[in-house]
DNA sequence: TTCCATGTTCCGCA
DNA sequence: TTGCGGAACATGGA
């Protein structure tokens, strides 16, 4: 599930649950979601600490901890959070799990274990060094800024969305969103978009991932007309009715319309 | 049982 | 050299 909206969901789910409590502890259950660092050192460096704030980057979330260091974490394609009394059971899957102080515990779910989590010294330098580029919906990140990041591309417009060192928080399901919403093909090529058309790209992807990330990415909250949830045969297009059609792009299964969608080679 | 999955990394090729 | 597509990874659900 985890794409930038899912994200944003979980950091305002930890930060009105796990924040200013001390950590007593932690446990790892499984120790192949650490992100080249030892089990000791994780523990080290959460133990005693307090989380004072949650930052994302993409479809990183990183738990700000009071000795300046962040405790940084990706859900892969399976994962979420669970905040509860440390008496209740730990919920399966879970592979982190803090306990603080105050009674309760945070879980980090990673049900396929291609999560990963590492505490971090600083967010900036393990950005630049994970090549990951600016978030999608960093207010520093302008139209002519992201023209410029996107051009001279030679792959299909939906591997560029997709790729995290150009912009950072666009999986599968929400470049087939952008691209709907913007009546491209996922396929178009990156260079035989013009101006207008990374224009009006970026206009799309700001307001759709402002608004999926209002609602934490709960596709049942999707407004109406969103192609969101309807990644099936079964369901038509939610603008026009015509039956979606799907296909491989950029190595992930894409949903597109026909009808809405220009054709690749246009 | 087989296939597929909302992510990233690595490898081979152009 | 750079960038792209595809395979691999691990596990569970349809």
């Amino acid at each position: 599930m985890p794409e930038l909206p899912d994200v944003a969901g979980f950091q305002r789910y930890l930060q009105a649950t796990a924040l200013h409590q001390r950590i007593r502890g932690s446990h790892l259950t499984d120790r192949r979601i650490l992100d080249h660092q030892s089990p000791q050192m994780l523990a080290r460096r959460l133990k005693g600490r307090k989380i004072d704030s949650a930052r994302r980057r993409g479809k990183w979330l990183f738990a700000e901890l009071d000795s300046g260091e962040a405790l940084g974490l990706h859900f892969g394609m399976s994962g979420e959070l669970d905040y509860a009394a440390q008496k209740s059971d730990w919920p399966d899957h879970a592979r982190l799990i803090l306990d603080f102080d105050s009674g309760y515990r945070l879980a980090v779910i990673s049900r396929r274990l291609l999560g990963r989590t590492r505490v971090v010294e600083d967010i900036g330098t393990f950005a630049a060094r994970r090549e990951l580029g600016p978030d999608a919906l960093d207010e520093d990140l302008g139209r002519e800024a992201f023209q410029r990041r996107m051009q001279g591309r030679r792959g299909s417009v939906k591997s560029a969305l997709m790729n995290q060192s150009i912009v950072a928080g666009i999986g599968n399901v929400y470049s087939d969103e952008i691209l709907f919403q913007a009546g491209l093909h996922p396929r178009r090529r990156m260079d035989r978009l013009d101006g207008e058309d990374l224009s009006n790209l970026y206009r799309v992807m700001r307001r759709v991932l402002r608004t999926a990330a209002r609602f934490g990415g709960d596709a049942r909250e999707a407004p109406a007309g969103w192609l969101l949830g309807g990644r099936s045969a079964d369901t038509p297009c939610p603008r026009c009715g015509h039956e979606l059609e799907s296909g491989t792009v950029a190595g992930r299964t894409a949903w597109w319309c026909p009808r809405c969608q220009q054709r690749p080679d246009d």
